[in-house]
DNA sequence: CTGTTGGTTCACCATATGGCGAACTATATA
DNA sequence: TATATAGTTCGCCATATGGTGAACCAACAG
């Protein structure tokens, strides 16, 4: 079988891990550079490089290096890929719970 | 520093497998027992039920077992956590994009 | 030029993950 | 009772993951 939605992949799972969650957070309030980022966080920098490597692979943030400091800034697109996923496996659901809830409430379920 | 949200962990982990999403993808039309949901992939039955496993482990499926046949069905909870975590993150994303167009158009900016 | 700072790379380690085959248990079914 | 079926468990293996420390490069600052 192979995979329909590699980008799926690489979006949850740099998404499973609190660190990586809280880079995102903390980038939604604006850009960083490493360094910066890397405060709140007991790791070394180089763990904490990996990290961010992680994102950037997914497609969750993007950098670029001016100087001797990169900039790290959100990208939203794939974090809106992962929730269009879930919120059609959620409709899918609903759709089938409502379906239930319906058949249940008819009156040819109470033959 | 401490992992706030464990159960995102767990459940992220869980989506960022093709074989996982597509269980819950299957599921979602309606509850199987093991080995139909196994018959789609290439793998073996150990190795699939770690999948299942995993997928129980988060919370995104319950199952039951009766006779020798154990039936998996889907439990949503989750899932909307998931959700809603990724939507909240959109939000903030949105209205600081959103503030940062106002911004960009807005009088002040051209000084 | 010298030192410091921001980041990077490297070699290494422990553990987790995802797969396998083989052996086993328990429930139907003939 | 004998046999097939559904699932489980076990030991094993290769690779991925998440961390370390040490050495290193490049750009400012003095």
């Amino acid at each position: 079988m192979v995979n329909q939605q590699p980008q799926l992949d690489s979006v949850f799972h740099a998404l499973a891990d609190p660190t990586r969650r809280a880079v995102i957070g903390r980038l939604l309030q604006g850009a960083a550079p490493v360094t910066t980022l890397s405060q709140p966080f007991a790791m070394g920098l180089p763990a904490f490089l990996k990290h961010l490597a992680v994102l950037e692979a997914a497609g969750l943030i993007r950098s670029e290096k001016q100087g001797r400091v990169r900039t790290c800034r959100v990208d939203a697109a794939r974090l809106a890929a992962a929730e269009a996923w879930l919120a059609e496996q959620r409709a899918l659901w609903q759709g089938r719970t409502d379906r239930l809830a319906a058949f249940v409430e008819s009156p040819a379920a109470q033959e």
